[in-house]
DNA sequence: ACCTTATGGATAGCGATACTGTCCGCTATC
DNA sequence: GATAGCGGACAGTATCGCTATCCATAAGGT
């Protein structure tokens, strides 16, 4: 298999999958001459790897190499490298404001991984995303929030619970790792949109279905988001999709 | 109030709180004269709001113009604005192989939501969102992934309900908006990382604390994120656990 | 054997994003 | 009246994720 059929089989762009060759995403095929290479099923298998991480994981590239070099190296245990993927995967807030309101957040941080008997390392870069989180609804004066701390990390637990209980069922150890890797990378995707249609759902005022429409919560159109990429945004769109009920 | 107070007082810089005013982030001043302006306090917290969501949010500039647009609208009820932000605020996945496992995908999601009775426009593009992860999931062969949905909706539920009881708990109505911005926003990113603790958490092997250091799930540091970002990335952290604090 | 097409590798360019820097005429303030 | 700062316009910069071009070489049909 040679480039255009790797190509054609991902649908991929060639010198797209150059690129990533470039960049270390994929390993390079094996070559059988000066400048020609063989590609593989593992290859195929990896360009569509790469392109769920990035497409709908929305990772970078930068960060997709770090994961897949963590989750190609099999010298650790199972459930260790978890944490290796996930420390490649986090992109820790660039810069904080080491101030009062910061120190109190990581205090918070530290009393809620206490509190509910986390083991967890002090280095790992979510305690510090959650961190910058909580500062920031502080300094917004959305302290109410910091109420859903626990409620968050019930959630947390359980789904993780689940999701540990799903992993081990995997009988080789191969496939565990790809499934970490994409697990932990559209695992938040997925959670967020769910967490969103439910949101939808929870602000939808009930009817009794005896009425035919949409009751519509949400008033804008899908078309609308990416159109107002360009414009001024000025006009918070005038377009009749599903008016309010109550307004 | 003039720009160079602005940026003190909310540590952005002048050019960049130029720029933010440019792209209709930020209202204009109130116009002294020919080339002067005023700004005050609602200024100062609408360029918090625009960092939280920039920086914690991770939103792109674009989408903070549309999501702020639609908080500014007050015409819309309460929940109804729920929906515009979120429809604002999604950036649904560009292009998507309309295919078989396409479809699966979609009926998978309309079913789920019928099946817990959620109220959800079909034009949500949390629903696309969704639907995407779900093929992906099908193509990378990780259909036992697929078994978590309801474990992950179940938990989804439960949280916003919780939001929601405490988003009522504002008497005003224009904060109420703004802490639904936020609160959306930074959401994902806090449930998010409560996740990665929570997994870093189970993921760590028990120990009855006879040992004093660390059971380190996660074998490398904090620092090595960033570090291996130009590298070739081959060299899983060789650094010491805690790097000093930079300045 | 020949000739078209494709390949791998290197390097340069492109379009979008989020700023940042510079300039300029004007204004506020000392 | 000097001078520092202002608002506004516009150009420049750095990064990201590709995309395009070029080249010597190799594969594959005739």
């Amino acid at each position: 298999m040679r480039i255009a059929e790797l190509s054609r089989s991902t649908g991929v762009p060639a010198p797209t999958i150059k690129y990533y060759l470039r960049e270390g995403l994929l390993p390079p095929g094996e070559r059988t001459s000066r400048n020609q290479a063989q590609y593989d099923e593992r290859h195929v298998r990896r360009i569509k790897l790469v392109r769920a991480l990035v497409e709908v994981g929305g990772l970078s590239i930068a960060t997709a190499r770090d994961v897949l070099a963590r989750m190609d190296a099999p010298e650790h245990g199972l459930l260790t490298s978890l944490g290796k993927v996930q420390f490649a995967m986090s992109t820790p807030p660039s810069a904080t404001v080491e101030d009062e309101v910061w120190d109190e957040a990581v205090r918070r941080v530290d009393e809620l991984i206490e509190r509910r008997g986390w083991r967890s390392v002090p280095s790992n870069p979510a305690r510090r995303t959650l961190a910058s989180v909580l500062a920031t609804l502080q300094r917004l004066g959305q302290t109410d929030k910091l109420d859903l701390l626990d409620s968050y990390a019930d959630a947390a637990e359980r789904i993780v619970d689940d999701e540990i209980e799903v992993l081990l069922r995997r009988p080789d150890l191969d496939s565990l790792a790809e499934g970490l890797v994409v697990w932990i990378a559209l695992g938040d995707v997925m959670f967020s949109a769910l967490r969103r249609i439910a949101q939808e759902s929870a602000a939808t005022p009930r009817v009794p279905d005896s009425n035919g429409q949409a009751p519509a919560g949400a008033g804008a159109d899908a078309a609308d988001t990416d159109a107002d990429a360009d414009g001024d945004g000025e006009d918070p769109g005038p377009e009749p999709a599903s008016p309010a009920p109550e307004s």
